[in-house]
RNA sequence: GCUCCGGUAGUAUAGUCCGGUUAAGUAUGACGGCCUCUCGAGCCGCCGACCCGGGUUCGAAUCCCGGCCGGAGCACCA
């Protein structure tokens, strides 16, 4: 990080809007930002950017929704603000400001405006006078003035080249009947825009490093200003590229609009990049935590492949994850022959012996064993073929139903199979086991049997049914409801 | 259109500031093999990139210019 001897302590914040939960695109900004003040021993702030109840209204749920999200990210902050307590700051820095005839209340019409900053010209409200300008300052405040009707802007150079900087507003008025603002409601009619509240924000704060998406470039230009206005020092700035990843949507709008239209279930709805759907789909904080280490604060724009968060999550929960057994399409298979009743123990953990076993017992009734397989496995399902059942037997298809194979048992050890070279299959005994839904990525539900042991299963634990995938289970009750990672 | 920023293998990233001991490292992925009673893990091998064109230089991914492509901003949004 840049010039961090320059800086006695480094402080670096988030600053949300809390219009929408975290999603991966807002991950950069967390986890570089919690990263570096850990990394310096400094401060990590939280800091709520709810100054327009207009437009882009907050919602009283996401305040509490986003904090869950940073802390099951395990970026926990030092310290937490919410813009909108803050408004006496922002009014105080306003007066300041326009006393030292830095800024100016405008009433001109925002058209008007426009053309002619675009011409470099200035409009005749910059010439007011100090004792002018407070005037109309008080008059915004006590509702003299309407919606629209004035504004107060930053003094800039109108020459910049970039007419998007010159005297750019920094405080505006809002109907506080027509919008009352989640927190404070009706108390408030003048509001702080973005740059004015963050970048008072940030100097009082003693931010030393702001890391943001590069859509704030233009942003630090206009706020240097300010700055400059007021004696301050600008903080170091980096500027990040816009993250993708392939296939979710990690544009607010599209999310809000989503949930609320109902094309997603909810926030966690395993279609989203979010952290709640994340979260639900047994992706460890720690992954995404790699993958932004990964990818860095390089100003390029990144598509990020779920391929590579997953690499990250297997490595994670590989070691952590039990194994079980789950038929997905089950299909029945009668073997007979069996020569007597078989017990199975198999490890929960193949390179974790320790972690103990699951037992299966298979009844042969005369001779008969009924068991599940996955019509997944169909490709294996041909007369003749020998096929082991993974820690339990061989046997060989003899007859394909409609419904049901019929098998005859050929022998019982692995070294038998391996000889055979026979694949491997998983496989559950007939009435036994709990049925089973794993939600799957793209929100469609893979129904199946999971072996009995899965009964005992806790909501939230990470495992891995074999040869199908890794997910987490989300509710046991009569069925078994789990969320799938990736395999 | 205007103002900025950027372009290294399928994906992500290192190297770019201070040009040469790296004709490009790492991870993931693909492919092949070994191992394993999972299509998981592990191990080995292999595939694969400096946007294009000029220029400067003994020498350029690295510096300069032009082009192309991508992105951001151009709000009384954050």
């Amino acid at each position: 990080m840049p010039n961090v001897d320059r800086y006695e302590q480094i402080v670096t914040r988030f600053a949300p809007n809390p219009d929408c939960v975290l999603h991966l695109g807002s991950a950069r900004a967390i986890v570089l930002c919690y990263g570096y003040a850990k990394m310096y021993d400094g401060l990590f702030y939280l800091r709520f950017e709810d100054t327009d109840p207009r437009l882009k209204r907050s919602a009283l749920q996401f305040y509490d929704l986003i904090q869950e999200d940073l802390r099951w990210l395990g970026c926990g902050w030092d310290s937490d603000f919410i813009q909108s307590d803050r408004l006496p700051i922002y009014y105080e820095h306003a007066e300041m400001i326009l006393v030292d005839g830095n800024a100016y209340v405008c009433t001109c019409k925002p058209g008007d405006f426009r053309e002619r900053a675009l011409a470099s010209h200035q409009c005749p409200c910059r010439d007011l006078t100090p004792d002018e300008n407070l005037l109309r300052w008080r008059r915004m405040l006590d509702g003299t003035y309407k919606e629209r009707e004035a504004i107060v802007r930053i003094k800039t150079n109108l020459n910049h080249p970039n007419p998007a900087v010159r005297d750019w507003p920094a405080l505006r008025i809002i109907d506080a009947k027509r919008h009352p603002h989640p927190r404070v409601g009706s108390k408030y009619r003048v509001w702080p825009l973005y740059n004015f509240a963050c970048g008072i924000d940030d100097h009082l704060m003693a931010i030393s490093h702001i890391i943001r998406g590069k859509e704030h470039l233009t942003n630090q230009r206009r706020q240097e200003y300010m700055y400059k206005h007021f004696g301050w020092r600008y903080p170091e700035a980096i500027h990040y590229g816009r993250l993708k990843i392939e296939g979710a949507s990690l544009s607010k709008s599209v999310i809000v609009e989503g949930v609320k239209k109902g094309a997603f279930k909810d926030w966690d709805d395993p279609r989203l990049a979010t952290f709640a759907a994340l979260r639900r789909r047994g992706i460890s904080p720690d992954a995404i935590r790699r993958l932004m280490v990964d990818v860095g604060p390089k100003t390029a724009d990144v598509v990020l492949s779920w391929e590579n968060l997953y690499a990250h999550n297997r490595k994670i929960i590989d070691q952590m994850a039990n194994r079980y057994f789950f038929v997905h399409n089950p299909r029945r298979l009668n073997i007979k022959d069996v020569p007597h009743r078989i017990s199975a123990h198999i490890h929960l953990h193949p390179d974790q012996p320790q972690r103990g076993l699951r037992h299966v017992e298979i009844e042969s009734k005369k001779g008969r064993a009924s068991l599940l397989i996955s019509n997944d496995d169909k490709k294996l399902f041909q007369k003749g073929k020998k096929i082991r059942l993974m820690e339990l037997l061989n046997f060989e298809i003899e007859k394909i139903g409609e419904r049901k194979i019929d098998a005859v048992f050929h022998s019982q050890s692995y070294e038998e199979a391996k000889k055979l070279s026979a694949p491997l299959i998983h496989w559950v005994t007939s009435d036994t086991g709990i049925p089973c839904e794993v939600v799957m990525p793209d929100a469609s539900v893979a129904r199946g049997i999971a072996e009995d042991a899965c009964k005992k299963l806790r909501p939230s634990e990470i495992i891995q049914l074999e040869r199908f995938g890794f997910v987490r289970v989300d509710r046991v009750d009569e069925k078994l409801t789990a969320y799938f990672a990736h395999r």
